[in-house]
DNA sequence: CATAGTATTGGGAACGTTCCCAAAAATGTT
DNA sequence: AACATTTTTGGGAACGTTCCCAATACTATG
C-alpha cells in the first residue's frame, strides 16, 4: 500500500512519544493530559494520519472486522439479515464485510481459511457444509443463521424451521391441496436431511399420506434451482395428476418457479399451488403474489450480531439458540380447491 | 483470536529456521531443498499451522484481499458483477469480500477508512460520492464501476451510459411515446448531473421537446425508490396527460415501479410505458416483462478485476476506461402507441 | 587435495502498532 | 521546603510474519 505516515511521525510532530499518541487514538490504557491530547490531534490532522489496523491487530490480537458469509448475495433475505447484523456490529465499533459462497463448498472453504488466518474477529454464516464440528474447530466465534439438524453445538439464530414449514403445509392442506411436493436443498445423506424435509415427512405422515420420494425435489435454493424444479416437475409423466402443490424452500426458488411455469403456459395459483419461505419484498409483487412464511429478518440479523458479540466477549459460554416464529402471508399463489 | 501455533514452532518441529519455513510457505525468495520442504510440510500438518496474514501483511505490505463495494447488495446486477470480479481476482490469489453501502455516504466513508487503514490491496466500487479526487487521495488502487461525469481521473469500467440511455429513449420514442419522464439518482448539484440525465436532456432537445424539470424524478435506484417514484408521479395533477413513459435508472427501480403501479390499478405496458437498465434476471419474469438495456455484467466484472490487478501492479499507470455497449431487450413494458 | 562457484540456510531487522513497567512530573500534605 | 502520593509519560518488548545479507554446505574443476 501507499507509503504513509506512521505513529512515530505523529509523535515527533506533536512532541510526545508513540505511546502517548496511541493512548490518544485508542482512548484507553491510562490517562493523557488535555495539552497532550490537543497536540496529538493537531499532528494527526496535519499529517493526515490513518492508523494501520494490520499492525494494531497483530499486537492487540483483535481485527475489529466481522465477516457475514451468505450463500446467495442477491437474495434480499440474506442481504436484509446482513444489513441488520451490520447495524448492530457497527454500533460496537466493528466493520462488516460480506462473503458470498453461491452455495459452493470450495468458496466457503476459502473464506474459512481467511478467517483462520486472523482476518476477522468472528463470522455470521449460513454455511454450505453441515459439518458443525469442523466449523467449531476453526477456533473462531461463529453464529449460524438458520437451523441445522445438528446445530446444538453452535450459536444458532433463525426461524423455527419445523414450525414454519408445517404452517405452510397446513395452509396448503386447508385450501384443499392433497398431492403436495417439496423442493428444497438437501446437503448430504439421510443423516443431514433438512429440517424442512423432516417437517414435510412428519406432516404427510400425520395426514395419512404414504411417503413418496418422487415428490421430493432436491434443488439449489436459487433462480437456477427454480427453473430446474419446473423442468423436473414437467418431466414427470402425468404430473398434473400427481402434484397439485409445491412447498418451496425459499422465495427465490418459488418466484423463479412461478415465472418458469408461466413461460411453460402453466398458471401458478390456478393450475398449481406454490408456497415459499422468507417473504422477500418481491414476493408481494409477483403475479400472482406469493403465499409465503415471513421470517423476521431484522430480528434475526440483530440477534445474530448479539450472539456473535457475546461469543467474542466470552468464547467459553455455552452455545445459544434464538428461534423466532414465522408468520404466514396469504396471497394469490395457493389455489382454493373444492374437494 | 484463538492462540495457535506460530512459524517458530513449525520451524522447531521441522528442525529448520523460520526463514526456511517462510520460504516453503510462500514458494518465493530463494531455493529450498527437497528434504527441508518435506520436513516443513510434515510439521505444518502435524501442528495444524495457519499463516497469520495480519503479520504477513504488515511485513510484506500486502493483504491479498480486495473489497468490492456495492450500493445495493440485493440487486443482482451488482452481485453478478461482484461474482465475475471475484472469479478473476481469486484466480490471482486474492480473497474478495463485499461491502454494502445502501447508498449511504457515511457507510461508504467507513469502508474507505477501513481501506485506508491497510485492510485491502484494492477496491472495486460503485461509489455514493462523486468526489473522484477524494477517492484518489486515499492512495489505494480503485476501479470505478459505472461512468461518472468526472471520471477521467480514475480507472472506469461499465457500459457506455449515454449511448445506452439514448438507446432506451429512442425505443420509447419509436413506439410513439412522446411525454417521457426520467427517474434516476442524482447525487449532487448540476455539476454532477448523471450521465443518464444528460443523455435524456440531449435526446429531448434533439426531438424538439421543451425542457421540463418536473418530468425529472430524483430517487434512489432501489425498491423504495420505485415506490417513491410512483407516489410522486401519481401526485402530479393530470399526470396521465403529462407523462406516457418513464425511463428508469435501473431495473430494481423499474420493477418496483411496475409493481407499485399495479397496486394503484395502473397497468404498466398499457397505461404507462417503462424501460429499465441492466436486465437483471427478474426483468424477464415480471408481468409485464420489462424492456430494458442489458449490460454485459460478466465482462464488466472481469474487466474491473483486470484493471484493478493492473493498477495494483503499476500504481502510476494512466487511468483507463473500458466501456461496453448495451443491448436493448424488447419486452412487454413499452406500449405501442399510435399517434 | 585445494580452490572456486553455486546452492542452501539461519538470524537479525523491519513492518507499525499496543501494552506494560519504570521513570519523570505534578500535586498534596506536613 | 521536604516528603509522599498521584498522574502522566516514554521506551522497550511483543505480536508473527517477510526480507536481506552473511555464513555454511555442497558441488565442480584443476
Amino acid at each position: 500500500m501507499k507509503s504513509k505516515t506512521s505513529i512515530i511521525e505523529v509523535a515527533r510532530l506533536a512532541g510526545v512519544s508513540k505511546s502517548t499518541v496511541s493512548r490518544v487514538i485508542t482512548e484507553s490504557g491510562g490517562s493523557v493530559s488535555r495539552r497532550a491530547q490537543e497536540k496529538v490531534a493537531a499532528a494527526i490532522k496535519e499529517l493526515g494520519y490513518t492508523r494501520n489496523t494490520l499492525a494494531a491487530g497483530l499486537r492487540a490480537q483483535k481485527t475489529w472486522m466481522v465477516l457475514v458469509m451468505v450463500p446467495d448475495i442477491a437474495n434480499p433475505y440474506w442481504s436484509e439479515i446482513a444489513r441488520a447484523a451490520q447495524d448492530r456490529l457497527e454500533a460496537e465499533g466493528n466493520s462488516v464485510v460480506v462473503g458470498n459462497t453461491d452455495w459452493v463448498k470450495s468458496r466457503e472453504d476459502r473464506y474459512f481459511e481467511l478467517a483462520k488466518s486472523g482476518r476477522f474477529d468472528g463470522m455470521v454464516i449460513n454455511s454450505v457444509t453441515d459439518d458443525i464440528e469442523a466449523i467449531n474447530d476453526m477456533g473462531i466465534p461463529v453464529v449460524m443463521v438458520g437451523e441445522r439438524a445438528e446445530s446444538q453445538d453452535i450459536d444458532t439464530v433463525g426461524t423455527d424451521t419445523m414450525a414454519a414449514t408445517r404452517m405452510a403445509l397446513e395452509h396448503l392442506w386447508a385450501r384443499g391441496n392433497r398431492r403436495i411436493a417439496i423442493a428444497t436443498s438437501d446437503h448430504g445423506g439421510e443423516r443431514f436431511l433438512s429440517l424442512r424435509r423432516r417437517a414435510y415427512d412428519d406432516f404427510m405422515k400425520d395426514m395419512g399420506v404414504p411417503a413418496d420420494s418422487s415428490l421430493a425435489f432436491s434443488v439449489k435454493l436459487s433462480e437456477e434451482g427454480g427453473r430446474e424444479l419446473v423442468r423436473s416437475l414437467l418431466a414427470l409423466d402425468g404430473w398434473r395428476d400427481r402434484i397439485d402443490a409445491v412447498f418451496c424452500g425459499n422465495d427465490i426458488l418459488a418466484i423463479a418457479a412461478i415465472n418458469a411455469l408461466r413461460d411453460a403456459g402453466i398458471v401458478a395459483g390456478k393450475d398449481l399451488s406454490l408456497v415459499g419461505m422468507d417473504d422477500i419484498p418481491a414476493a408481494a409483487h409477483t403475479f400472482p403474489a406469493l403465499t409465503t412464511v415471513r421470517k423476521p429478518r431484522a430480528l434475526i440479523g440483530a440477534a445474530a450480531a448479539e450472539l456473535l458479540l457475546a461469543r467474542i466477549r466470552d468464547p467459553e459460554r455455552p452455545p445459544e439458540r434464538r428461534l423466532f416464529p414465522g408468520e404466514l402471508m396469504v396471497r394469490g399463489s395457493v389455489t382454493e380447491r373444492h374437494i
